[in-house]
RNA sequence: GGUUCUGUAGCUCAGUCGGUAGAGCAAAGGAUUGAAAAUCCUUGUGUCGGCGGUUCGAUUCCGUCCAGAACCA
């Protein structure tokens, strides 16, 4: 039986994926699906450098504003939730196009066996907050007992993953992960936007001062005075930056440079990701034109 | 003009009671199955401001010059 056909458009953030992903759904008439771990969020939107309506000319977007600021998200539920609306488009016989720069979003959709097993929250949340109270060491020595330091790959001083994965010791999971085998579900094609990191970065800092001109401000100030952020969505970048800004501590000055700053590692972050954990075709359009793409995902359809 | 202080990694600074130096941040590379725009790991040769002197040996002591700051005139 034929594996089902994915189109996946990556890059780090502001190297222009927005821009392509229009030209690419409408050559090829498709809907687009987000693949973005903070433009879930409603109401976050200059920040996150969310598609306007304008932009997106009439073309169907999914995974933009599923939930309020105030409200936690993960992998698991996005996968859960792409996952139906794949089904739901290959049922229709059409492609699904995901477009978006967080890494392991994606690389959940992707893998046979990539599964998150249903746990319950409130005793999650319970054993959590059991192991803040100790220290790295202490909670390394603790996994370390329980499953050997054989299957451990997780450093001490990794504390949240560490945590997690006593957690999910603790709920009865399986935390070997030597059976993940990374076998692709569906016939897949990467397509991976990159640059210049020099110029990538000039981007990035543009970007920012144009997000500051367009009202970043005043979102911000509105999410501030109407919600309260959940621990997922206040780690966006270009709104944890203002909090020391509210409380007088620095200017915007100082905030604009820390996000363009924070922006700039994250780009970093999101190409090792890529780089190493995705199977990508890489493009730069300085050198690459569009036709070359299109020509690429037509190829790709064909086959 | 005088006195004092400062001048060490891209930035902010430690330090060497004389044997050519190290932190944080930045940067680069990496990890990545439930916070992922998160979390974590690895990587530090730099005329120790210039020139001279003392010394086996000076970034460290002495002299002098340059630059900056504060105070006194």
């Amino acid at each position: 039986m034929d594996k089902k056909k994915l189109l996946i458009l990556v890059g780090p953030t502001a190297v222009g994926k927005t821009a392509l992903s229009i030209d690419i759904a409408k050559h090829f008439g498709l809907e687009v699906i987000s693949g973005d771990s903070m433009q879930i969020y409603k109401g976050m939107d200059i920040g996150t450098g969310k598609i306007t309506e304008d932009e997106k000319k009439g073309i169907p977007h999914h995974m933009l504003d599923i939930v309020l600021p105030d409200a936690e998200y993960s992998v698991g539920q996005y996968q859960d939730d792409v996952n139906y609306l794949m089904y739901e488009k290959h049922k229709q016989n059409a492609l699904p196009f995901i477009v978006g720069g967080t890494g392991l979003y994606i690389k959940s959709l992707i893998y046979e066996n990539y599964a998150f097993n249903d746990e319950n929250q409130a005793e999650k949340h319970t054993w959590t907050a059991h192991y803040e109270k100790f220290k790295n060491e202490e909670l390394y020595e603790m996994l370390e007992s329980r499953i050997g330091n054989a299957v451990i790959d997780i450093h001490p001083n990794n504390r949240r993953r560490v945590i997690r994965t006593l957690v999910k010791h603790d709920l009865g999971e399986e935390i070997d992960k030597s059976h993940f085998k990374n076998i692709p579900k569906y016939d897949i094609f990467i397509v991976g936007l990159r640059t210049e990191r020099e110029k990538l970065y000039a981007r990035i800092n543009a970007r920012v001062s144009t997000m500051m001109q367009n009202g970043l401000l005043e979102e911000v100030q509105f999410l501030h005075d109407n919600y309260q952020l959940s621990k997922t969505a206040s780690a966006a970048i270009g709104y944890k930056e203002f909090d020391d800004y509210f409380k007088g501590h620095i200017n915007l000055t100082d905030v604009e440079a820390l996000i363009q700053q924070h922006s700039r590692q994250y780009a970093k972050r999101q190409l090792t990701f890529f780089r190493n954990q995705l199977p990508v075709q890489w493009y730069d359009l300085e050198c690459d034109s569009v036709e070359t793409i299109m020509e690429d995902i037509q190829q790709f359809i064909n086959r």
